[in-house]
DNA sequence: CGATCTGTCTACCATATGGTAAGTGACCGG
DNA sequence: CCGGTCACTTACCATATGGTAGACAGATCG
């Protein structure tokens, strides 16, 4: 039984509830704008509990941060580890980081707000993400030497496929501008956009 | 002579050097996290006087949101209307945003805070880039009606393109993450490596 | 010269914020 | 049954926030 207070009726413990609320808010209206106060109004309990449980905002902070990578790193390792090769990889990531935008879309916001907050919020979320980052571009350098994939600098290659990926998933105001809708259908029209691009950019006819 | 209250030793306006201001400290901390004091403190001014000018923050920040979408314009109609045609175009418009980013980074960086601040402020500013948007879509519709690009949503594509270069050229802490260093050097590293991933992605052998 | 207008300032204020101090009740081992 | 710990609470507090009211100096103009 882990601790963490009392649990509600589905069985969450307080703390994790208040991470859970932490990272809605912070990954929708950023850190800074987020308040104690109003988090605590969100959760029904008082502000001491929260204060309680993570003994300054920043310390929430970075609990959500720690949190919030580890549940990264675990699917991104997952969709890794049942993965074919090749292009099929690739693939395999984007579709895995695109149900995860689906299923928990807090994440990829706290993702986006990292930029925001610097070091050293940052430094901490960027050294637990490190080693996926390591065996992403080895990987694609890898396919390249193969003559799978055009050559590329891997890093840039990288930045540029999470930029496309995030930005695609997250700016919702820009989507709006763009015609496209919230929705499930969208959201599986913008992965099948993405992977498209992707493999017209990336495979060689040698693969 | 343009309103906005005394001139400083550079010619500008009172109004002018808070609306700057007003724009860095958005784009970077946020506008929720940007406070009137740390804006006035800055400016060597007091809080009064940017009320004057803005009576509320809110007002100044649809006055930031204005200006920058003009100028933001005014740059990309400049550059659409010295480009060529077909992918030379396209490149053209990639290399004037970059252009733009190392010149006036926090206009990028407002863009990207646009998703945060929702509706209204949002629809504010894509309701001013609007029209670009459209001549964008459309151009990409007919080049690819001519088959000089891959066949791809006009809409989605260009999406893909704005994150993409969008997210290379804002997502600091990533970049840093990824061991690339905000110099000028690595700017133009970006750059090509965009415009090759793109060319690759969309040009066709036709062309 | 006196009245008015413009730009900036000083003096406040209500509210919200992150955080401290000290309680209260339930449970638990001895 | 009783002292202590755990989870959470009420009661505060200093500071920062966006915003109001009004004074004051200099220019402009009749």
């Amino acid at each position: 039984m882990p601790a963490g207070g009392r649990t509600d009726a589905h069985g969450a413990t307080t703390s994790e509830r208040i991470l859970d609320a932490a990272l809605g808010s912070f990954a929708t209206r950023g850190y800074e704008a987020s308040s104690l106060d109003a988090l605590a109004v969100g959760l029904d309990i008082r502000k001491q509990t929260i204060l309680y449980w993570f003994p300054s905002k920043e310390v929430l902070l970075e609990a959500v941060i720690d949190r919030s990578a580890i549940e990264l790193s675990e699917a991104l390792e997952a969709s890794l580890a049942s993965a074919g090769s090749g292009w099929a990889r690739v693939e395999a990531v984007v579709r895995s980081v695109f149900r995860l935008a689906a299923r928990r879309p807090e994440l990829l916001g706290l993702v986006r707000e990292m930029g925001r907050l610097g070091t050293p919020a940052a430094t901490r979320f960027v050294s637990a993400v490190e080693p996926l980052v390591q065996r992403a571009t080895g990987f694609l350098e890898a396919e390249m030497d193969a003559g799978h994939m055009r050559r590329h600098d891997p890093r840039l290659l990288l930045l540029a496929i999470y930029s496309t990926v995030i930005g695609m998933l997250t700016e919702v105001e820009v989507l709006r501008a763009f015609g496209e809708e919230p929705t499930a259908r969208s959201l599986v029209r913008r992965r099948n956009e993405i992977l498209e691009l992707l493999r017209s950019a990336l495979v060689t006819d040698a693969a």
